[in-house]
DNA sequence: TATGCTCATGAAAACGTTTACCGGAAAGCG
DNA sequence: CGCTTTCCGGTAAACGTTTTCATGAGCATA
């Protein structure tokens, strides 16, 4: 294993050079004979810094964290790509750290395997308390997902208002006259729900229905859930699913019971993943900014951080969600 | 941010001794008096030793780098999945390396960034390159993948063959009765493209179609490829896609067209990812086993590395592809 | 009391970089 | 020729750990 002083003695120079060559900031530093001679001798040794060695004397690991639960989820999928490319874009390495609860990612923060933490889909407002661990003026955690009430953060957000995606899709389903819809959540008291039953006008009653943990995957939950609804629930006409996976899920078990979608029952998904236009029928679903909250925040703390020398202001953004209308939901059967 | 050696001032003692107590492997080695100063000191202070420091001088990064193309195929999100939680049973962390090449994975390893790099699904039978770059004898590659032929590897290598599974499913479509099959392939010259035709038998033709590389994604590539399929290869009754993700979007392809599956065209998936059995109709698909190499291999390594000081010897291990029959194969119609 | 052994702890040397500081040579200018 | 400026590159001090070696205390044995 090659070090910088075995590439400095071949070259004939010392280390400091090397190091200079290597990091080549300013190129005027050093002369262009013996940069020549320096990277040839790198090049013929097979030389690599050693990163623990670079990060312990710079402060920087060149390394993003990506915080989530769910990476099985397309749609958490989508943003692992998101944040892939644009680490990979400034020469950065992805660190993924799934389930991770705030003490994980503080200790992360502070044993410095991270300079950036991308922390997805908590509930935004509690992002303080992570980023309170923050050590030096180039760690950054950046909040991504949905928001309840616009607060001033210490860190950078992209946020999107679920209660504005619940709400277009509660109202669309009115509009086509379903009077009686059932919310296939997650686990009990999910916030989705709250802001469903929050959205239902007078004329509409939102049921939720939900399912302990078990043994089953997403899309067998989702099954589960509609078969739940209906059975329990008389006169349920549509569900609303709390994510494309369980309406996927949903869409299969109706089918398998005989029941036509969406002539006798509509279903509307959550989060309009790639799968949401393949389903059968084509999902209706509410589209989630995820992504391009993912993609935004994160390239805004790069370039801040790879120009500007210092601390990076925390800057919000808040997107819209958008109900995309497929061929899942129709109105009600006219009994 | 707070050293080590403020947590030894703090509890009165030298950085030596806070080490100890924090790495504390023989607890006899320190008194219990001060292990619970040294304990409280670093409590209090918030103390979290630095990663970079720690590597540095240990030679271990305690990471595990996941080498992989696609991390949006839910196939791949799966091995993902399996890898996270086997780190985290170790207390490692989990580094994302997509689309790298050897050069990449080679300075991945010079520079330390990880003890152990699975390698997905590349031939198995390059990974000595990568691993030829092996630096000390605690890290391993670990290649993870189809095989062409069994060859000795200096690397801990789990595998299965493309053959068998491909096999399997022609003689399935055979046994149905289909004597013209199109194989949609991901790009020209696939590797499952060649075992496909070489598994034909004698009564059985199989039509490799494929389609470059454009905007699509991967389900609109599939609906695309069986378009292309069924316009070009007339008498073509059945269509075995290069991966369930094509499947799908051939399945989406032949319902809107109003193609009846597996009425009048039939439709096999491979990689028995989650989706499959949710499709409409569910696929027969082939069942490839990545995410059980990835939890064998990757577990016995670490067990070698956790316990046994030294050297990974590299186990070889193979598994069965399997058929799995469900709702999208049937005969051929009977013109 | 001298000897030897165990046990707890401290001192100091790595590990491989980056960077602030300094010195010397070359060059421009009077 | 002497002075200042510029440019190049070397020296050495960090960065925060782990680990080897040494030391000294306590204690048992002879």
């Amino acid at each position: 294993m090659s070090n910088i002083r075995d590439v400095a003695d071949a070259a004939g120079v010392s280390p400091a050079t090397v190091s200079r060559v290597l990091n080549g900031k300013a190129t005027s530093l050093v002369s262009e004979a013996t940069r020549e001679r320096v990277l040839d001798a790198a090049q013929s040794l097979g030389y690599h810094p050693s990163a623990a060695a670079r990060a312990l004397v710079a402060g920087r690991t060149d390394t993003i964290a990506l915080a989530t639960t769910n990476i099985h989820d397309p749609h958490y999928a989508r943003a692992l790509d998101v944040a892939q490319a644009i680490a990979e874009e400034f020469g950065y390495h992805l660190l993924l750290m799934p389930d991770a609860d705030d003490t994980r990612l503080q200790s992360l923060l502070r044993e410095r395997r991270a300079d950036v933490i991308v922390r997805l889909r908590y509930p935004v407002d509690t992002a303080d308390e992570v980023a309170a661990a923050v050590v030096s003026e180039e760690q950054v955690v950046i909040a991504v997902g949905p928001i309840d009430r616009q607060m001033p953060l210490s860190t950078p957000c992209a946020c999107w208002d679920d209660r504005e995606g619940i709400r277009a899709a509660v109202e669309h389903l009115a509009g086509l006259g379903h009077r009686r819809v059932a919310f296939l959540a997650g686990r009990p008291a999910q916030r989705k729900e709250r802001y469903a039953l929050e959205a239902a006008g007078a004329d509409m009653t939102i049921v939720p229905v939900c399912i302990e943990p078990g043994s089953l995957d997403d899309v067998g939950r989702g099954a589960a859930l509609a078969r739940l609804a209906l059975q329990r629930e008389p006169g349920v006409t549509a569900l609303l699913a709390q994510n494309d996976t369980f309406a996927l899920g949903a869409l299969h078990a109706l089918r398998e019971d005989g029941i036509a979608v969406p002539g006798q029952v509509s279903v509307v998904g959550y989060n309009d993943t790639f799968l949401a236009p393949y389903s059968c029928p084509p999902l209706t679903t509410v589209r989630t900014p995820l992504a391009e909250c993912v993609s935004r925040s994160l390239r805004q703390v790069m370039e801040a951080l790879s120009t500007q020398h210092g601390a990076v202001q925390p800057q919000s953004l808040q997107l819209h969600t958008e109900l995309v209308v497929r061929a899942s939901t129709a109105c009600p059967p006219t009994t």
